[in-house]
DNA sequence: TCCTGTTGCGCAAACGTTAGCACATTTTTC
DNA sequence: GAAAAATGTGCTAACGTTTGCGCAACAGGA
């Protein structure tokens, strides 16, 4: 190698180390256009050997490519309910877009407290060639900006807002279907009597659908679920367990409990053995997500699987296709909706009787 | 604005429009050199109404600076335990950067199913200023590359393994002293019996060091652990719960648990609730990390607090400051080590009255 | 009036890469 | 054996910045 001060080698070492021009060295590197299979190898072998990498930054100069992915997290990632669920679908993506040689930049959509985002910066700035939007929604005037800018972009896990325009990409799990899937396991457990634990916060279109899906699957066991069989909480565990011990006086009719968050579940658990009332003898739980904890809990929690693996991979092809139509210079490829289908695991706090069990264990 | 295709606005853009040459719009700009105040001002104004952004890549050419930081997370980061922890620094981390105008790019050392790691590529392809390591140590070659591309880096979280050779910049807490608190409030409640669940993997310094102190702080009080004192797990739920269980039968003489991950700690909870065993009526339990869950477990866990939010602001100075030396081309200042304080926060599981009380309540 | 200094700005080279074009050489085709 | 086509390579102009140098204009001092 060579000292810590060395410039880092180019093209041009190369090429004079060859005896070619750099257009050569850089022609057979690339394998564009015509080169004979000797020199072309040649070439390869001594950049090999060097351990010639291109510099990025010249590079994407004159292609307008950087190699470089931006994920928008939603703003409130810095709580530790969000980040454990988005972590996963991170890491996921992380992985796949390695495979194709991305990088991953984080972005936020605004800074809470300093009120600067440097997702416009990005963007501007040409640090990214595309986005993966974790974020509920975009500010009206943040949307239009990205849009107008001609990034690629597509929008992972958060459903479309009502009245969100058709031409965006979206890739989403089906809440409904996963609130009917959970409900209408009680129902098959032949309990009779559900009440749910849901949230109150701004993204709560989410929670609307799994709410609204629980209904359909107890209406159709002549079963339905009541405002007043409603608790809120903000999707901490802390939460769960106070919404369950406010509620503990009313709690005797009840006989499943459905919580569209898993750790406001993990924290209704909690009350409950506080309370003595045996899970799932008693009253069967059933949260949202399925995260990392869930298997881990006393009981071991039962509840929805977001089929991460599978949006993250539709969330990868989709930007990727739309980064490379946009490289080609062609239309940009029709905006398209892709809605995942979420999976229930059971396990004990269901009545199931392993640990754990699911598809993670 | 403009239509979806339109072409970032550039320097010249504005040069024209202003009737001014390039560099007078760079130089307005930058603040760089000599230039009217007149046409400073009319510069940046206009720069500012068409939302100017400098192209990151061509600037980077010249500069030789990106703008862009890469934090190495540990190859284990896909492990829930493991990205608990370290989101949370992750984040701190993140906060300061961006305040200076930095981006954040993930890396890993090695990716341990493709082989591949696109920490080397981020390096060679001048991706990245600087690089924050928060991974238990980077194989030798790769230490060696990285040292050797003259690139600033900076070790944080991990303490330096034995013979790691001191020209090296490590931001990490005292795990010797966390140990040595924990065992100490242990010791100074009247707990005489205690026994140590511990980790067996391959980051086992941090482990062993904070053994060492909860050691230390013992024998001030007459008291020892012995091997036989000592159970091993994987740092999760599951081992934590399962190392107690299969300990059962042996459990009678002991009146205190020190686990040296928080983790771990919680499955033990999860056991001592199975067994009848009150927490901490008859054993008193401290964890390691204070990791977000602990504060909501129930009951609430005590655990050693790592000092993140002192970690990532050294962490941060420190690798800027190496960065900005390396800009102006002046030497590579010395290599420091910088070992923080990390502090005890009682809760519950040892006998504290409030719920989740701490420096996070 | 001349000299010296300062101020404000433009020119042009550089950064490392890609790609269109031209040209010389080889191969194919009739 | 000549024309046409294909092949391999170099030249050169980009890409959007920064920056050293030079030059004109102007001010102040003698």
């Amino acid at each position: 190698m060579c000292a810590s001060d060395c410039k880092p080698i180019t093209l041009k070492h190369i090429a004079d180390l060859a005896g070619v021009s750099v257009s050569t060295v850089s022609r057979s590197l690339n394998g564009t256009s015509r080169i004979s299979e000797a020199t072309r190898q040649r070439i390869r072998s001594m950049a090999e050997e060097l351990g010639f990498e291109f510099n990025a930054s010249a590079r994407s100069l004159i292609t307008k490519q950087v190699g470089t992915i931006g994920v928008v997290l939603p703003p409130s990632y810095e709580e530790f309910g969000v980040n454990l669920y988005f972590n996963t679908l991170f890491n996921a993506i992380r992985a796949i877009l390695e495979r194709n040689d991305y990088d991953l930049i984080v972005a936020f959509p605004a800074n809470r407290f300093t009120g600067q985002d440097n997702l416009r910066r990005l963007v501007t700035r040409r640090k990214v060639d595309g986005l993966i939007v974790m974020s509920p929604r975009l500010e009206p005037e943040l949307l239009e900006f990205v849009r107008g800018s001609g990034m690629p972009f597509v929008f992972s896990h958060y459903p479309p807002p009502e009245g969100a325009e058709a031409e965006l990409d979206f890739i989403y799990p089906d809440n409904e279907l996963g609130g009917y899937l959970a409900a209408r396991h009680l129902a098959s457990l032949g309990r009779r009597r559900t009440f749910c634990l849901t949230s109150d916060a701004d993204y709560e279109l989410e929670y609307r659908l799994r709410l609204q899906g629980a209904r359909r699957a107890l209406a159709e066991s002549g079963l339905s679920i009541g405002a007043e069989d409603i608790l809120y909480g903000d999707m901490s565990i802390e939460s769960g367990y106070r919404a369950v011990m406010n509620f503990r006086r009313s709690l005797g009719g009840y006989d499943s409990l459905l919580a569209f968050d898993d750790l406001m579940a993990i924290g209704a658990l909690q009350a409950f053995a506080e309370l003595g009332i045996a899970v799932p003898g008693e009253v069967s739980v059933v949260g949202y997500d399925d995260c990392e904890l869930s298997g881990a809990m006393r009981p071991a929690l039962s509840s929805v699987h977001q089929p991460r693996e599978e949006m993250s991979l539709v969330t990868c092809e989709r930007l990727m296709g739309l980064i490379e139509a946009r490289r080609q210079g062609l239309e940009r490829p029709p905006a398209r909706r892709s809605v995942l289908r979420p999976e229930l695991v059971v396990r004990e706090s269901c009545g199931a009787r392993s640990r754990g069990a699911g598809p993670r264990a």
